[in-house]
RNA sequence: UGGGGCGUAGCCAAGUGGUAAGGCAGCGGUUUUUGGUACCGCCAUUCGCAGGUUCGAAUCCUGCCGCCCCAG
């Protein structure tokens, strides 16, 4: 443990950066006249937040989201806002002696995030829920609740930070790549970002968020990390998705890039593009070579698949851009925070970096504009795998600051 | 009917007397607040069936069954 963290009483929220004149939270009053709502998850992440900033003295209120149905995920380990979540999110807040309310999300959730999820599988793409999520019930829904309590702003567990820069806040990876989470936060707004604050991004290790776990005494300090998706329980999406899109679910075949139709399917929405597992192709079909989902085709319920050369990727058509860049997209991007100019635009594209997946590190690429709401990123090294519905998130060209990004789209 | 060939896991396939390679598929796991990838592990007490030879048989012998090819 860094011997920052060993003897010291109280952490700054915001990572010991605070400007004169403003508190740890990048706000001008006092702690104790700045109320905080903390998004409680009933995780160790976000209890760690409310207790980080409880022990500075804020006005802190913890709120957790009741986003599904109790019943069957309910036993799901590790799952989020759940029954045994919201009960742990309880048990925080009591132990840290702050007001904690917990809000009927249900149906919001169902609407925006399950069934979009759904819809999207069933078209043949390939979505991200927790994008979703975020971009909906709760920096749209939980932050309008924060401001309609009048919290001077919204907390939450993600690994990522919010830095001040010259012309205003600035989205940046967290300071430990491994537990970096920009990549479902691409969405956020500059309206969201301005009231949003994410105490976890300047922590060096998830290890020192159990270390101020085990500090602070939360009773969650030692429950394991949630993963998957919250709302499926135990990994089966497909069958959750022939439960809600019943008439959707449609066999098809399943045909190889030459042609030749190797097997068949019993929906589309058991697929996603570089899918290897689950396609049941064996022998002399596929010549012994594993064989990759290289396309799918919703309309004619097809599956295409190739062999795994045929995943490399370079041109990523986007929609739905967000761009987090210093004023309009095109413009320069003040790197100033980051302590260097990037993603400067020139005849060809912007020159940045960009992550197609949460997993692996940002990659060289350019963005170019291409007119009527569309985009395309051009990655300098071929990456296999790239899935339309998935996120394709902008990274300045150096440093650690997130521009923004995209919604992959079909070419 | 005659001649030839072949039968090893769901598929493909090595192994010709010494105790069943490998690949694909499948299953399980690791990694991961999305999917996927990758990686790790498991997956034939048994070689079409029945006898025989041998210390020992998928391997040699006999018979039977099945499939394929050529001839007619």
């Amino acid at each position: 443990m860094p011997p920052a963290t060993a003897s010291a009483p109280v952490l700054p929220a915001s990572g010991g950066q605070a400007r004169a004149g403003l508190n740890s939270l990048d706000l001008p009053s006092a702690p104790g006249d700045t109320r905080v709502v903390v998004a409680m998850s009933g995780g160790v992440d976000s209890s760690v937040v409310a207790a980080m900033l409880v022990a500075e003295g804020y006005d802190v209120v913890g709120i957790t989201l009741q986003l599904y149905d109790h019943g069957a995920a309910v036993t799901k380990r590790g799952a989020c806002c759940a029954g045994r979540d919201i009960h742990d999110a309880r048990r925080v807040a009591a132990h840290l002696g702050i007001p904690h309310y917990v809000l009927d999300y249900e149906s919001r959730f169902r609407e925006d995030v399950i069934d979009d999820f759904a819809d999207a599988y069933v078209s043949g793409l390939t979505p991200i829920p927790c994008v979703r999520c975020n971009q909906t019930v709760k920096f749209r829904d939980l932050l309008a609740t924060a401001r309609e309590l009048d919290a001077d702003c919204l907390a939450t567990g993600h690994y990522v930070r919010r830095v001040r820069g010259r012309a205003g806040p600035e989205l940046h990876r967290a300071a430990d790549p491994e537990r970096d989470q920009s990549y479902f936060l691409f969405a956020i707004t500059p309206e969201q970002l301005d009231f949003l604050r994410f105490p976890l991004g300047t922590l060096a290790s998830k290890a020192e968020t159990r270390a101020l776990a085990a500090r602070y005494g939360l009773p969650v300090a030692e429950k394991p990390d949630s993963q998957d998706i919250c709302f499926v329980p135990n990994g089966g999406y497909a069958a959750l998705i022939a439960k809600l899109r019943p008439d959707a679910m449609r066999p098809g075949e399943i045909v190889h890039l030459d042609g030749r139709v190797l097997g068949s399917h019993r929906g589309v929405a058991g697929f996603t593009i570089g899918q290897r597992r689950g396609l049941g192709l064996g022998g002399k079909a596929t010549g012994g070579e594993p064989v990759y989902v290289v396309r799918i085709d919703p309309e004619a319920a097809r599956v295409v698949v190739g062999p795994r050369s045929a995943l490399a990727t370079r041109r990523v058509p986007l929609q739905e851009v967000n761009w987090l860049g210093d004023g309009p997209f095109g413009a320069p991007v003040d790197g100033i925070a980051s302590g260097s100019a990037d993603a400067t635009p020139t005849a060809e594209g912007i020159a940045l970096r960009v992550k197609v997946r949460s997993t692996r590190p940002p990659a060289d690429a350019v963005l170019v504009d291409e007119g009527a709401g569309r985009f395309a990123v051009t990655l300098a090294a071929a990456e296999a795998g790239v899935a339309p519905g998935q996120a394709c998130v902008f990274y300045a060209a150096e440093g650690d600051r997130v521009l923004g990004g995209g919604w992959i789209a079909r070419d």
